[in-house]
RNA sequence: GGCCCUAUCGUCUAUCGGCUAGGACGCUGCCCUUUCAAGGCAGAAAGAGGGGUUCGACUCCCCUUAGGGCCA
């Protein structure tokens, strides 16, 4: 059985980076009919916050990226995820005695030793270090204490942190499945923290423990892990357990070839919601960052993505991140949309806009003449408007458009016919429109022209016709009208 | 500074020693068309550099260069 985890620190609202690793795991999990676990890093407690923790399961709901397991909650505490039905993700603060637990197994068999140098020590160490040129590691001043030693220090009210002992000789491998056998000299890996002075574990640490006891079969996290793994596979070993595998994906970089950043733009996937992005315009765009299918497809339907997903398809090398082609995908997703499905979507963007009352029959057709322009959910409230609204005159469209010669008198014969026509459905007008053009000697686009102006204020927009039946005759003569009075 | 990773069009990528180097975004042109789109067709655009290995290297090895990561 294949079980896998994200495990992010709630140290920020979840980026683009975070959510394709969790995007690649659960890929992999369903894939495999596995275990996808969330489970919440926040040991280091100045830097977490719950509003961090909130904004991570809003995100992973937003993306349809649900786990499948989690603690039993304790009764009367209820959060929002087991109002929908959900699993509790863990947390590691919540886990604190376990760590314990396998540091005193560690010191027991002298595994594992406790410093007493303080920050300040440390420093003074580092700072030697560098002006000798030496790399700045834990010389292991406190590797063999005596006990009278460490007594000492005790008495003085030394507080120990625990460090993890490192073989000095041979190498330790990391064997990856996207990148192979990695291999790193013990002698360059340094004893390191495994629990704080204050208790707590650290990353490196609670990271293994938990890894092991929640089963995880496959760890698959971003590159920036790869050169803390073989520290990993030394507390594996050290307490006996079988390392789990291995996948390191690559990195997702700015435009100007640096991590991506804030500076690169939106980096918090709730902004690429708020910015009018599909959840599975994203999903799938994420999903080709280090990852394609010997075919370069580009688009996947949520289930194909899960059919074929393969770490074998994971790239080695940086990403970079392309905003332009995300918008595109995003257009392609919303023209796969109905366009009951494209008004809910952007039901929240309407309302914001103050189009959230409009009447429903009209607004979806509105909305389904514009959607094959539409590429962020955001621009529907300005595309629709002037079906609801009276309209605003562009300025070039009133000069090039109303005042070009003889449009006046186009809109005068127009008004005039609009008035009569006996139907005000899209094929009435358009055979009354054409039929006018034709008998006034005119080209078709010398009346369309005019008209597409006078009803909506601009020049772009849908099929003329088809807009001025869902504006219906009422508004169309008013509008007109009121054009009229601009020439 | 030490260690590690990476290197194909501007960008995402295909290629697992035989390549006229394929696809997608973006860009340009044409077609369709009442505008804007969408769609269709066409085009420009790439193997970082240097050594090897091989009948043959984008593909394998080494070095250099560049970018990135980790440790502080």
């Amino acid at each position: 059985m294949i079980r896998v985890r994200f495990a992010p620190s709630p140290t920020g609202y979840l980026h683009i980076g975070g959510a394709r690793t969790a995007l690649f795991n659960h890929l992999f999990a369903r894939r495999h009919q596995g275990v996808f676990i969330l489970r919440i890093e926040d040991t280091d407690e100045v830097r977490s916050s719950h509003e961090s923790v909130d904004a991570i399961l809003e995100s992973l709901a937003w993306l349809g990226l649900e786990w499948d397991e989690g603690p039993r909650l304790e009764p009367g505490r209820s959060g929002d995820w087991q109002e929908r039905g959900n699993f509790a993700p863990y947390f590691q603060m919540r886990r604190l005695e376990r760590y314990r637990q396998y540091v005193e197994q560690l010191l027991r068999e002298g595994k594992a030793y406790r410093c007493y140098c303080t920050p300040e020590e440390l420093d003074a160490m580092r700072r030697r270090a560098q002006l000798e040129k030496r790399p700045p590691r834990y010389e292991g001043r406190c590797r063999s204490l005596t006990e009278a030693q460490r007594r000492d220090h005790e008495t003085q009210g030394r507080r120990a942190s625990v460090r993890f002992r490192m073989p000095d000789e041979d190498a330790t491998a990391v064997e990856d499945v996207i990148r192979g056998r990695v291999e790193f000299e013990n002698r360059l890996l340094q004893d390191f923290v495994i629990q704080k002075t204050a208790g707590g574990p650290t990353y490196n640490f609670a990271c293994v423990v938990d890894d092991h006891l929640m089963e995880i079969t496959h760890v698959i996290r971003g590159d920036e892990h790869l050169s803390n793994t073989p520290s990993q596979l030394q507390v594996y070993a050290g307490l006996g357990w079988k390392p789990p595998q291995f996948a390191h994906l690559s990195m997702i970089l700015g435009p100007d070839g640096a991590k991506l950043s804030k500076r690169h733009g939106a980096t918090s996937v709730l902004e690429y919601k708020t910015q009018g992005f599909l959840p599975q315009a994203l999903r799938n765009y994420l999903a080709l960052l280090g990852w394609a299918t010997p075919d370069s497809r580009q688009l996947f339907e949520a289930a194909e993505l899960i059919g074929k997903f393969d770490l074998k398809g994971c790239q080695k090398n940086p990403a970079t991140f392309d905003p332009q082609k995300l918008q595109w995908m995003n257009g392609t997703y919303i023209r796969k949309l109905t366009r009951e499905e494209l008004v809910r979507e952007s039901a929240p963007f309407l309302e914001s806009a103050g189009l959230g009352r409009v009447p429903r029959e009209p607004l979806l057709r509105a909305v389904g003449l514009e959607a094959e322009k539409v590429k962020l959910l955001t621009e529907v409230p300005r595309l629709v408007d002037f079906f609801f609204k009276d309209a605003v005159y562009e300025q070039k469209a009133v000069e090039k458009v109303l005042r070009a010669p003889g449009a006046a008198k186009i809109l005068e014969d127009i008004r005039a016919l609009l008035q009569k026509t006996p139907g005000f459905l899209e094929k009435d007008l358009e055979a009354a429109i054409r039929g006018f053009c034709a008998g006034n000697n005119l080209k078709p686009a010398q009346a369309i022209h005019p008209i597409r102006v006078a009803v909506s204020g601009r020049t772009e927009g849908p099929s003329l016709f088809a807009m001025l039946e869902v504006l219906g005759r009422e508004k169309v003569l008013e509008r007109i009208g009121a054009a009229q009075r601009l020439i």
